[in-house]
This record gives structure tokens, sequence and C-alpha cells, in this order.
DNA sequence: TATGAATGAGCCTTCATTCAT
DNA sequence: GATGAATGAAGGCTCATTCAT
């Protein structure tokens, strides 16, 4: 069962669930589907994880957390145009080179019962409250012009998520050039002349 | 049978699965879920569907078409900014006034069939086909500011269904407004500095 | 629904359940293929019909009846020879020509419900029993050389029975030749050299 | 789980099945039925199974597979009388002692699909194959006196299939005497006095 | 660690039948 | 006559989960 790689057993669970889930959904996918992804049984699969909900909620804890940290780091840039530059440059190459993850995460937040639900939400949350600091800083002082700063983070951010839903690596614009696409189109959004994409 | 309103049988399953699908995702709805929510035993749901995924087809298809017809009428509109326009306010109002049909169009493809997703997919890549037409025209004829313009298509399409996942009538924008603000916001997409929208 | 044939929609109904009962058995066989089949909605096979068991004794009862009645009819041969040729030839020539009727007869006695299965034991019961009587007769004046009358007569009867399950009209025999090759056959299993049959 | 016999719980699975298919038919017999004569649930019985239909393939492959390589094993009797009469007392003595798996082998056939039904049918064809080349055979160098060896070959194996409707251990016929007579019976038919079967 | 065996509950769907119209 | 509508029961099968080994 040792992989040649460092890979956990519990890991390798992980990444089973996490393709399945994206691909056919979370109801859409059985325990046993799940095992034989895995290389388990059904019965072992339960040695490394607990319910099913609970491998989606470890899932999403685990992406939303990461997701959290790196955003929370942007609130070190004073200027608020950097700062949604830096936020939208994260989520979009988020989105893009994990978009399994992150669409399991976005879809599947309806399959969770109450408790878990409100867990998930709560981080999913403060995730946006970064986002939407970002843009009332923005409007504060950034020059950004916006009616309302709470539909434009939401446009930004579905906007963005997008990504991983049709990109992939082998097309016209890479990662990096994705990068910047989207942060120009959001500089756009909030009615920033493209000073900083400009540059590109 | 009669009901108060005019409302047919067959339009109350369709009502019940709208919400239930909506709600909880095709996969988490069992038949008798639906039953339950049309008011009949599950041996008489199919008096009046197919499947159940014929019935999740039906749905789509409905929606679909009729979306299609009537992104189709914005053909006439010689503008490219007025045609964008057009486009934007019909999906953003069918999303926010429809946001389970729109919800269950847009999250539960992966959930059907092989034939009957190539039928489905086929109404939207032609609905989307009006976009990107649109778009190409907007950069050959409209001052349309792009790098890309299948990026942008894109982009704007998740952006504006969104609305189906937040708005309600009950908030601070109603659907004019809402209409109205994302009109803009493609606009700015897109490079154009909001001068039509107005009219609206 | 008035046929340009004189054929009743009782028969009708009755046919095409002989049909779908032959080829699918009882079990196999449901109530709207039945309608189907008849050319009537589910409902309506209900005003030409009992229950589905009902019907099924309907149609044995007739073939039954039919066979019995015919079978009777050899008793006034008084040489028992011309006896056993009258029946194989009877049988034989009644299976051959409706194979559906005499296997559902045949091969769903099983389907139906004690008090039905009775009825219809008891009418096989005394057909074959005037099987046994020819035979008796052919051992006591008939010369007919065997061990046990009750044996020989169960082998007669499947012997013959089985032509319902391999003879068409299209073969190299036609009607008049298997009957002939099947009385032969028979007087051959009682043990009488083939006076009879070496004629033809 | 230890059966006091030797039994495994896959073969109990059979067993009832085997019961339940020849006493009700393959239709006739829910699964529910099956998981409780064999002491299973219906969930579980899925362990030793793979569908329904898969279970009857089963038993019919093991039948009829076991009737062939004995039948096989005839074709080293030089004589066509022996091998005849090896053959006779082969099927009657198999339909004789296990009377409910060959009736649902010889019963069930039409309730299999296509491809199931291909599978057998070849087996079965097989098997006559033996027996039309041992009525050739006693045609050409046996003395066999008959118009159609193929319409003899169904007459006799009607016949001797029949022993599986009626034989049973308490009658006045034990399993020697029965095989014997049924021997002596194809002889007739065949057309040869019956002179060898005595030797048997 | 790992898994065969087991199951109650539930899956989607069809069953034979009834009845108001 | 004829049928659309309706259903309780059952069809075959899979579900997520547990547990003894």
């Amino acid at each position: 069962m040792s992989q040649t790689t460092g890979e956990t057993t519990g890991e390798r669970v992980q990444a089973a669930a996490l393709a399945l889930f994206a691909e056919r959904g979370y109801h859409g996918t059985g325990i046993r589907q799940l095992a034989e992804a895995a290389g388990l049984s059904s019965a072992s699969l339960y040695h490394y994880m607990g319910t099913k909900e609970e491998l989606l909620v470890a899932i999403m804890r685990a992406s939303l957390t990461e997701l959290l940290d790196a955003a929370e780091a942007t609130a070190d840039l004073d200027d608020p145009q950097d700062r949604l530059v830096a936020l939208v440059d994260l989520h979009v190459r988020t989105h893009a080179s994990a978009p399994e993850r992150t669409r399991v995460v976005d879809d599947e937040v309806n399959a969770l019962s109450a408790p878990a639900r409100a867990e998930v939400v709560t981080l999913r949350d403060r995730y946006e409250a970064l986002w939407q600091a970002a843009l009332d800083d923005g409007v504060a002082r950034g020059g950004f012009q916006v009616r309302s700063a709470s539909v434009v983070r939401r446009a930004l951010l579905e906007m963005c998520s997008g990504v991983a839903r049709w990109w992939t690596p082998d097309g016209d614009l890479d990662l990096d050039a994705l990068a910047e696409e989207y942060a120009a189109l959001a500089l756009r959004l909030v009615g920033v002349s493209a000073r900083h994409a400009a540059a590109q």
C-alpha cells in the first residue's frame, strides 16, 4: 500500500474524493466508487475518514482555510488597487490550478447538513469579507467608482471563480496571462482605468 | 384535481421539481420527495413525467429554449453596445427572477447522461454563441477593448449568472436597478465607458 | 373499434394475451403490454376481462375443453390402435397449429393460484385419463407391449406436446406428415409393429 | 455464518434460487423471496450474486456444462445403440434426480435477455448436437430405422426431459428402473428391438 | 491495517387494479 | 364503452455504514 511518493493513504482518499465529487457531485458519488478510486475496500475507507459528509467537510475546510490564510496576507498591502489585484491573482490562480477542489467547495455547499454548512459558510464569509474590505477601502481611498461595493464583490467573485470551469493549461492562455487578464478586468469593473494592468 | 389556480398537475410537478432540484440538487432529490412536494404518490408522478432524468431535461430545455429565443431577438439591434446591453439585461433579469430554474440549468448539466447532456449543451452553446457574436461585433465595430473576446464572454456570463445565487426582490436593488447595474458593469468589462447603459 | 373482420374486442384481448403469455410468460407480461397489444388502454382492458389471472384461466379453459371435447369423440373408435392414433393425431395437430395456446396451457399452470390451478388441472387430468384409458385398452386387447402404461402415457404426451416448441409450417414436414410421423412413433412406443403407419 | 453442513452461503443462495425458480418461475420469484429463502437480507444477497439474471445464467451454465461434459464422455462408445442408451441413461437420471435444476434450464430460457440467452442456447445446442450425431450414426451403422433423425431427436429429448415433471423416488419405479425403461423406449423409437437395453 | 459480510433504508420504476368521468 | 388519473405494493438494485475477524 505504501506509495513510491510520500503520499499518505489518507491523502489518497481525499484526492480520490476530490476528483469524484468534482466530476459527479457529492450525491452522485458512492462510497464504493470512492473506495475503488482510492484502492481500498469500502470498509477500509472508514479508517481514513469519518462519514462521507465529514470527508466533504474536510476537503472544504482545507481548501477554504488555505485560501483564507493566503488572502489574509494581502492585508499587508497598503494600496487598495494592489490589494484587489492580489486577491484576484490569488483567487484566479487557485481556481485555475485546482479546479476540482474549488468547484467542490463552490458547488456542494448545499449538500451539507445545517451544522456542517454553518462551519463552511463561516469560512467563506470571512474570505469574502476580505474582498468586501478591499473594495470598501478602494472606494474610500483608491478611486474605485462603484455604485454598490457588495454587488461588485459578488460580480467579481463569480467572474473569477468561473475560471475553474473552463481554463486548462493547454489553451492559449497560460496561468500568468490568465491572472493578469482577470486583474485587468477586475480593475475595469471597479472603474479604475487600467493603470496597473496597462503595464503588461 | 381541479386547482383553485389554473395550474395543471403537470405544471405542479415541474414546479416542485424545480424547487427541489435547486435546493438539494438533482441527485439529492428523491422521487418520493418530488411526489410529496407535488401532492401525489410516487406512482402517480409517472403519469406526468418520463424518468426523473427526462423531467430534468424538460426543465432545462424549456428554460434554455425560452432564453435562446429571447436572445435571438436581440440580433435585430444594430449597435453592438445595444446588443450587449440587451443580452445582459435579458440574462440578468431571467436569472434574478427565475433563480431556481437558472441554477438548475447551470448546475446540473453534469448530472445528465451523455445523450441528454448533448442536447442541453447544444442549446447552451447556441446561446453562448450569440454572446460571442455580440462581443466579436463589438470589437470589430463597437469600440470594445478586449484582449480575448472568449475570455470576456466567459467572465461576463459567470458574472451575470451569479445573480441567481444572491439577488432577492426584498433587497436594496430592485430588478430594474439590478439589470442597469450589470449592464454598466458589462460595458466596463468590454472597455466602453458607461455611456449607453443609462438610456436603458 | 369494430374490426372489418367479425373479431370481437374480447377475442382480440385473448389473442393478444395468448401471444404475449406465450412469448414472455404470464409473469413476464404486464397489463399495459397487454393493453397496447390489444389496442386499448389498460383501464379499458378491464371491460373485457376479470383479473389478469382470470384471463389466463379463460384461455386455458377454452383450450383444454376444446381439446377434451375432441378427444372424447375418439372414444367411439373401437380399435385401440385406432384410438391411440386418433389421440396422437389430434394432440399433435393441435399443438403444431396452435403452439402459443398449447404452450401457455402447458407452461403456465404453476402461475395459477391454488383454486384456479385446481380447475385447470382437473380438465387436464380428464384429458390424460382418455389417453390412459386408450393405453390400458390397448394393453388389454390391442397388443400393446408396455411395462407401465402410465409411464408410457407420460412419455407419449411429453413427446407429442413438444412439437409446439419447434414445428413450423415452413419446414420440411407439413402438418399431415408431422401427424403421421408421430402416430408411427407412438405405435413404436407401445410396442406395436408399425402396421398402421406402414401404409403411408 | 458457519453452517453445520459444509454448505457455502453462495451455494445456499443458488439452492434457494433453484427451488424458487422451479416452483414459481424466474419472473414469478422476487428478490425478497430469494433472500428470505437463503436466510439473508435482500441487500446481502448481492454479495453472492450479480444480478438476478446472472444468478439464473449461473445455474443454467453449471447445469448444462455438467451435462455436456458427461455427454461428451459417451462419444467413446463405438456402438451407436450403446451411445444412444448412454445418452438416454444420462439424461433421464439427471432429469429425475435434479428435476428443479433441469426444469429451470428447460423452462426459463425465454426469460433471459438476448446475450445471456445466446450463451445458454449455444451450450444446449452443443448438447443436442451430440444426440443428433448419435442418431445419425445409428442410422448409418446401427440399424436405426427413422424417417427423420432430427424429428426423432426432438421427440426423444422431450420425452426424456419429461421425467423431471413427474418422477419421484417414492413411486413404483426407482431410478435404475426408470432409466432402463426409457432406454428401452428410446430403442423402440429408433426402430431397434430392445435387445441391448437389458445389458445396461 | 484491512476487509468480507451484513443490513435497514432507500433508490428509481413498474405492478395490477380501481374509479370518476 | 372507454380512459385519464390515481395508488399501495412491490419490482430489482444500491445506499452509507458497522463489525467481527
